[in-house]
DNA sequence: GATGATTAGATTATCTGACAATCTTACTTT
DNA sequence: AAAGTAAGATTGTCAGATAATCTAATCATC
């Protein structure tokens, strides 16, 4: 039996050791690192092994590199790791079923927070209205589904809830192709659709654009 | 205003042209990728730039990497961005309210499908018992945490739609510091306030299993 | 003396090239 | 035919050099 222990990698060490480092020196975004010289020379690396270990935290935002200033610590956004969220193992094989109840239930949970912002803030409406008033005038298949994917996603900004924003990105690449089967003929039903939708919330009437949207989205279920 | 155009890193160019690489290719995990010489001509940069890449994408388990047997797909490995994530100080920058509402959306949203589902499925009303019960002989914070992570992703996972799955395991790693800062005598609460979820559900009584999990949720919010 | 422009220094970004470590595969030998 | 072996392929790591960019000190001008 040849155990093949697997050989730590530098960078892995590295990061840890990185890692550790900012922990007991208390480090908070903004404060700074030495320098990849030093950080490489003070853990007997090469340079090009200490960038691989620093460009992976640097990837999730946990330290910051800019030319001529030097490492800082960074600050940490989700954005990042829900952009690569597809690779997730619960994401392999979703089946249009999921997809289309998991849109229904995110949009339509977004809703009351739509309504109660737009109360404060009447240019939510006004961005929401100016897109759907390109969709009348969209001409091509690919244009539609561009323009329809941006007031979905424009739905959700207007909630406020940032997180949920990066999360619809990645669903919306594994909707796409039931967009794509949408038949002309169909276009305008979706955006009266749309536009009793916004109607509804404008006016504060949140179950009736609930009920709007649910049917709105779950329309692609017989598509397939 | 000294317009500071962001000037696109290379190695981030490169992450995203591989990411679209593997998603176009519909590549499942274990599927193998090009070299690192190839990818590196065909995205027209030198090696050690492609390296700083992959590595990245490596560090969240997306790609892998072995010698003498090239580059391999990957799913996101969720225990590393936990390590990496969990420590850092500039977690605060997702704010509180947002977290909060973001999960109250997606539990209650979640509570009809897990409803309809446990109808025909007395296991998972078991599943969460089990770990309630549990729950209940924790003695140290680190397990109560661990054990009621465990409670509301199970819940996720009962409603079946596995989307929901990728986006919780990101999201309870911004949350888990409200979790920390529960004291002991609020265990106890938490608890009974799980049972009576679950009982609401079994029963069929989606509305008050809602009206249950929405206030255990926000429960957080006087904590901030 | 204060202010603005310029320049020098520091630091990261990227590249070229090389060698070591390790796995895969095909070949050779029994 | 099977097992051991060697060659090839691929990633891991390193050294050194140049370009791009930011910071800070210096200098000229008013």
């Amino acid at each position: 039996m040849t155990e093949t222990i697997e050989r730590p990698k530098l960078r892995d060490v590295v990061a840890d050791r990185l890692k550790t480092f900012i922990l007991e020196g208390d480090l908070k975004p903004g404060d700074r690192l030495p320098t990849e010289a030093e950080l490489a020379t003070r853990f007997g690396v090469s340079r090009p092994s200490l960038r691989e270990a620093t460009k992976s935290l640097e990837f999730l935002g946990i330290v910051e590199a800019r030319p001529g200033r030097g490492l800082t610590v960074g600050s940490v956004n989700m954005d990042r790791v829900t952009e690569y969220l597809g690779f997730h193992p619960a994401m392999h094989d979703v089946s249009a079923e999921e997809l289309i109840d998991t849109r229904v239930l995110i949009e339509t949970g977004v809703l009351p927070h739509v309504a109660r912002r737009m109360k404060q803030d009447e240019s939510l409406y006004d961005k929401l209205n100016a897109i759907n008033a390109e969709l009348q005038q969209a001409r091509s298949l690919a244009r539609w589904v561009k323009l329809d994917i941006a007031f979905h996603r424009e739905l959700i900004c207007a909630s406020g809830l940032s997180p949920l924003m990066a999360f619809t990105d990645v669903l919306a690449v594994f909707f796409r192709r039931f967009r794509e089967s949408v038949k002309k003929a169909e276009w305008s039903g979706g955006i009266e659709s749309h536009q009793r939708v916004i109607d509804a919330l404008k006016a504060g009437r949140v179950q009736e654009a609930d009920r709007e949207l649910r049917t709105h989205i779950e329309s692609h279920r017989e598509r397939i």
